[in-house]
RNA sequence: GCCCGGGUGGUGGAAUGGCAGACACGGUGGACUCAAAAUCCACUGCUCGCAAGAGCGUGGGGGUUCAAAUCCCCCCCCGGGCACCA
């Protein structure tokens, strides 16, 4: 900057100057505190009389150490455009920002900077606030919990302890309070009630609980020290946060019963708004599928053993079964020595394959206990190396098909998993490809019991003999070989098949119709310190008890030594959780009831996504002490839509984690009668990411992205010649660009500004910084159109505007309103310029017009709010613009006296022709062939084609 | 392997059946200036051409239509999700 820069010319100094102006004024005078009608925060209720409420919310950050940098804010600036929009059409919103803070981020920091994570998330949230204030991002400074508050917490734990409290009631769909369910027990002659001891009874009412404790393998991270939900586990076995390698290990742990609700939140889906991959993410996690469950008896025995299967129309082609390794009735079924011949058709003696990996001289209990060591300690890795390679061990024991009595070998093996259905399949080798493999490695009989179609068999070169196919064939199919006495399917057609065997094996009591999902329960339970306590404590009997409400919060103690207990990987140990080193917390005396006891406090903690399940109905009544949420405010801020929040924008990494746990608690809710509307949120918005360069050099590491230059199109740091990559903004690729860098070089309207022009919202787009100055122009263009550079005065003019300067600003309006709604901010700010870019015109001609200039800083205002503002305060006025009315377009400005209409000829332009408006088609045809006439001559017009205010196109032939 | 999303100038992108490339960056030329910066003006898809103009052009190939970036079929490439879920 030198001297002779004018001094009131818009440049980052002034940039800065007017926005801090604006921002302390904002907050001085209450501008985006949104009213409750009622109750707490209900100051200024009156002015909104008439107005619509609506709830603008981002998905909110974690206080991560290293700050915002210009990807974050991406969403953050679109909420707020969106938001300053509605307010501008006279809506209430609210729009606020939390913060998560408890969970594995924050407490990774904490660790690897020795500091306690209180600490550490209290600086990293006041660093969040202050980057956040200087983006002029209107929100409501009350309503910003971090789930970290003791006062906040308190409500996660009630929540919790509702969870705890309630039980599925099946029949009518619903989550109902756990005292409903008692008498029904008692009532229930199956139960028994009446000879069960307390302690029975107790276990019986906990394992009906929406919470529930139980023993089961699950997925334990030693590098983190703790166990992690099915979400939080990547395909090929990592944990999602760290990368570090997980393990499947049984351990008691606190589950939480979402596959209850599995049906509801794949039918509610339907309700909402929200983009088709997003609910298709969610749908494949549910994975909801139907077929039946059949019972096949045990050659020999008494038990029967039930399998799940979507393709009940193959049973009679069903040749063996598969028990998962774990699979219970195992043991039981494993005879003393291996049987004789009689397992086959073509099969006398039993293939060496079939008694395993490991060694042929062994009886069938040691190969099967072999192949189940051999199976546990595959880790996830390895099981996904080894792709789809079968391996697997016979039990020794036979099934038998009920509709055929086929006698058929039972094999366990990995490749059905203890998890889904119920942890046994029958195999069809025919018509499943993974039982074909497996059949073929094991030499097992394939049939054939679903006709393929002719084109099939020509391409496989084959008949209908499934012993020389070459694949299964899965697809649709005409049944056949599918009889008994009793019953026939023969002829059917898949659907049709299904059908008649499900109802068929109804009948006769060997299975039904079933619904399976590959949704599991929510393992809820981490051996971390920070986190929310559970408020539950165990009593003598070893069985939990809910500390009651008006107990509430159990806070977090505030230990030095809060890092986890990280194991080696095959430690079998039981972790401590770092809540034991507590000193005098881990007991506790209470009075729930029987006079002062001791009970045991639950150690674990809650994960983080639970802070994240309600942040949003906090955010209503945030100071409320007595509730969660008031019903007044919840009502009004919720509304009676299937879904609450009218906006949600975030990242589509939530697509199945938070988006699914946090509308599986809101239905929860619902059910209990704490909220109104079934689902949360209306409205969902995916913001792209934005990537920046970071460049490596030849050996491939990263080298700091602010100290390479370009010269000549090659990229250098210091002498050495570097390669160019985009990706995510951060410390791991160095290439960091922080909010800060860009306020001081262009202030904070400016950034904003670009994030919005860039390029559609829902896209990922590279971060360029060069481009920047391109919407900095533009904010200096409009400033020198209304101010001075060198006085500071007013140069706009009082005049009326030209009838040219008028049509392109209602059609500018027209335009901007369109876009607005649908988060199209790119096409605004290219309109606004356009409009900006005739304005610079009219100024050098004499001033631009106020009746332009005004709609024009209006139309501005909710992208870039700090120079709107200063500008609408220079022209005069003494109010905030934050609530005045958004310019309507006048629709006599939108039509224009003449039209230039493009002349084709079979399809391409050849010409053009200005007429009247009010043309009608004769009119422009014979304006047409005057101008392209000589193109016309000679050729036969067969056919003409006007479409009005378009075009014309002369076919000719 | 299956399921989504995408592929348009040197760059970010606009146009969702009707003038391809709005708007912006970059580039070229000019004005202003002692000079530079800033600002303002003009040009800027590719090829041929002095020009007028013509041809080509939205990943590739085919189709529907008076008209296709846009709709349909086949293929290629990039990004994301799921992955032995019976």
């Amino acid at each position: 900057m030198t001297d002779d820069t004018p001094r009131h010319r818009y440049d980052a100094r002034l940039a800065n100057e007017i926005e801090a102006r604006w921002q302390d004024r904002w907050d001085a005078n209450h501008t985006f505190w949104a009213p409750n009608p009622e109750g707490l925060l209900s100051e200024g209720a009156e002015q909104i009389e008439g107005r619509e409420p609506m709830f603008v919310l981002d998905m909110f950050p974690y206080p991560s150490g290293a700050g915002l940098h210009v990807g974050h804010p991406l969403g953050y600036i679109g909420t707020d455009v969106f938001a300053r929009y509605q307010r501008m059409n006279g809506k209430n919103v609210l729009h606020a920002m939390g913060y998560d803070a408890f969970g594995l981020p924050a407490e990774q920091y904490a660790v690897q900077t020795g500091q306690h994570p209180r600490v550490t998330t209290e600086a990293n949230i006041a660093t969040m606030r202050r980057q956040l204030r200087a983006l002029g991002l209107g929100h409501d400074s009350r309503r910003g919990p971090a789930t970290t508050d003791v006062s906040y917490y308190r409500w996660t734990q009630w929540i919790f302890l509702q969870i705890f409290n309630s039980w599925y009631d099946y029949d009518e769909d619903r989550s109902r309070p756990i005292a409903e369910l008692l008498p029904l027990l008692a009532a229930d002659p199956e139960t028994g009630w009446d000879e069960l001891t307390e302690p029975e009874r107790r276990e019986l009412v906990d394992s009906c609980r929406l919470a529930y404790l139980t023993e089961a393998p699950v997925n334990w991270c030693p590098a983190l020290g703790t166990v992690l939900a099915n979400e939080e586990v990547t395909a090929d076995g990592r944990s999602e946060r760290g990368n570090f390698p997980v393990y499947r290990r049984p351990l008691k742990q606190w589950m939480l019963r979402i596959t209850a609700y599995a049906d509801r939140l794949l039918e509610d889906l339907n309700l909402l708004d929200w983009t088709e991959s997003i609910k298709i993410m969610q749908r494949n996690w549910i994975g909801r599928s139907t077929g039946a469950t059949v019972d096949f008896g045990v050659d020999g025995r008494e038990e029967l053993i039930s399998v799940f299967t979507t393709r009940p129309d193959t049973l009679f082609g069903a040749t063996y079964m598969v028990l998962a390794p774990e699979h219970p009735l195992v043991d039981g079924l494993v005879p003393p020595e291996w049987p004789g011949a009689d397992i086959g058709e073509n099969l006398s003696v039993i293939p060496a394959a079939w008694k395993g990996i490991f060694g042929t001289d062994v009886g069938p209990a040691e190969a099967v206990r072999k192949y189940r060591e051999f199976a546990a300690q595959k880790s996830e890795l390895e099981r996904q190396a080894e792709g789809k390679d079968k391996t697997g061990v016979f039990t020794g024991a036979f099934a038998v098909n009920p509709v055929n009595d086929a006698r058929i070998p039972i094999f366990i093996a990995d490749y059905v998993l203890m998890g889904y259905g119920t942890g046994a399949i029958m195999a069809v080798p025919g018509h499943d490809e993974r039982d074909f493999e497996f059949a073929r490695e094991f030499d097992l009989p394939i049939e054939c019991v679903i006709t393929p179609p002719d084109s099939w068999l020509t391409e496989h070169e084959c008949g209908t003999d499934a012993a020389e196919w070459s694949e299964a064939f899965t697809g649709d199919g005409v049944a056949m070989s599918s009889a008994n006495a009793e019953i026939s399917l023969d002829g059917l057609g898949v659907t049709d098949a299904k059908a008649t065997i499900t109802d068929w094996l109804t009948d006769q009591d060997l299975g039904e119709a079933t619904v399976n999902t590959k949704l599991r329960d929510w393992l809820f339970s981490r051996q971390r310190y920070w986190g929310e306590p559970f408020p539950i404590v165990y009593d003598e009997l070893d069985l939990p008890v809910a500390v009651p409400d008006h107990l509430l919060p159990v806070t977090l103690p505030e230990i030095m030594d809060f890092e986890p207990e990280i194991s080696e990987a095959g430690d079998a140990s039981v972790p401590a959780p770092p809540l034991s080193r507590a000193e005098g917390w881990g007991t506790v005396e209470l009075d729930l009831g029987a006079g002062p006891k001791t009970y045991r406090r639950e150690l674990n903690t809650m994960p983080q996504w639970a802070g994240s399940c309600w942040y949003y109905l906090r955010y209503l009544d945030p100071t409320n002490e007595d509730q969660f949420v008031s019903p007044e405010a919840e009502r009004y801020w919720m509304g009676d839509g299937p879904g609450g929040v009218d906006l949600y924008v975030g990242g589509v990494e939530h697509a199945v984690l938070h988006l699914l746990y946090a509308r599986f608690w809101h239905k929860v809710l619902f059910d209990l009668g704490h909220v109104s509307t079934p689902e949360p949120f209306q409205r969902l918005f995916n913001q792209g990411m934005i990537q920046a360069p970071a460049y490596t050099d030849d050996r491939g590491i990263y080298v700091e992205a602010s100290s390479v230059v370009e010269r000549d199109g090659q990229f250098y740091a210091g002498d050495e010649r570097v390669h160019q990559e985009f990706g995510k903004i951060g410390k791991s690729l160095k290439n960091m660009v922080t909010p800060d860098d860009i306020f001081r070089d262009y202030g904070a309207d400016t950034l904003r500004l670009y994030e919005m022009s860039t390029g559609p919202l829902d896209a990922s787009r590279p971060w360029s910084e060069r481009d920047i100055v391109g919407v900095y122009r533009f904010l200096q263009r409009l400033w020198r159109n209304v101010v001075d550079e060198d006085t500071g005065e007013l140069r706009i003019s009082e005049s009326p505007a030209s009838d040219e300067s008028r049509r392109l600003l209602h059609r500018t309006i027209q335009g901007v309103r369109v876009d607005m709604p649908t988060m199209g901010f790119n096409t605004v700010v290219a309109k606004l310029i356009t409009l900006n870019n005739h304005l610079t015109q009219v100024a050098a001609a004499g001033g631009a017009p106020r009746e332009v200039v005004e709609p024009m800083v209006l139309m501005l205002a909710p992208l870039a709010p700090h120079v709107a503002e200063e500008l609408w305060s220079r022209l005069g006025h003494a109010e905030t613009l934050t609530y005045e009315d958004f310019p309507v377009a006048d629709p006599a400005w939108l039509v224009d006296e003449t039209i230039e209409v493009p002349i084709q000829v079979n399809g391409k332009v050849r010409g053009k022709v200005v007429v009247g408006a009010d043309a009608d088609d004769a009119a422009i045809e014979a304006a047409a062939r005057t101008e392209v006439g000589p193109l016309l001559d000679g050729v036969t017009v067969r056919k003409v084609i006007v479409v009005p205010g378009r075009l014309i196109n002369f076919v000719v032939g």
